[in-house]
DNA sequence: TCCAACTCTCCATCGTGAGGGAGAGTCTAG
DNA sequence: CTAGACTCTCCCTCACGATGGAGAGTTGGA
């Protein structure tokens, strides 16, 4: 099982199209990615093409899971160096969740209080008010 | 008081620095609305400087208002519309302003789901878990 | 050998609401 | 008349995560 995997893929490793293929994503994406510093490649083939391991699809899963929790590209590079530092991430992960929370909680407060304003703006609205020269829409003012 | 008013400041018309102190927005602003069509200078100077009048003033105050209750440049410019056409914007403002509450609980509704993954997650989370080769961080698996 | 499919780099674009700066022209008080 | 303040247009940049296309080179199977 081994021996076949070792002489079949592992050291030549996959291109870009194949990569995207299996993983999902655009090939533009990848390149992207790499260029980001997000997906190393192993290396390059004579003619330049870039050459992934096997482990990029793990790695291109990772990625899209925390960018569906709302990491940013940037968070998510900083969970890889640790993952790629040898240690496992979970604890960064965990605090970037707790984070990402926070910031959640926040946004969810500012949306809050903007639709309250909105909404007693709108209570007391006049389709008709008394027209004043000085003001362009008379409910505006509060 | 009218014939003051005439003489002295209506006919000419407000360079763009002097409306950008009244109104508190930087020049560079004042430009990108007129650009866009937001504010309408009301013509040039000899030397090509832009004049405004001075219901720009209110003009400016009525988009920082929409703006702050979340309304983009191009919504406010529909408004504006409205108003230019001799109307009373209020009713088409109170659309945009309800079409606004809706985005909003959309919004809210995005992040609540959000969070609620995000705590069902932590709340399960194991900072050292077994160590699953295949797989970044096993905590993310669901 | 030849052709189609694939990949490369480099550059531009999207949306949103501006801000920075260069280089040139204009206005106004003294 | 001159200095300094003001304004003009034009082009570039930011965040953010990509996407599109041009033009050239590579690969692999028939």
């Amino acid at each position: 099982m081994q021996a076949v995997g070792v002489q079949v893929g592992l050291k030549t490793g996959m291109k870009i199209g194949m990569l995207a293929r299996r993983s999902g994503m655009t090939v533009k994406t990848l390149r992207y990615y790499e260029d980001l510093g997000l997906l190393p490649a192993i290396g390059r083939s004579e003619g330049g093409y870039r050459l992934f391991a096997e482990e990029s699809l793990q790695r291109l899963e990772f990625i899209r899971r925390l960018k569906t929790l709302g990491l940013s590209l940037e968070e998510i590079q900083a969970c890889l160096a640790v993952h790629d530092a040898g240690e496992l991430p979970c604890g960064d992960i965990q605090r970037q969740l707790e984070r990402q929370i926070g910031r959640i909680d926040g946004q969810i407060q500012e949306l809050r209080q903007l639709r309250t304003e909105l909404q007693g703006l709108l209570a007391g609205w006049q389709s008709h008010p008394p027209k004043d020269s000085d003001v362009i829409c008379p409910n505006l003012r509060v």
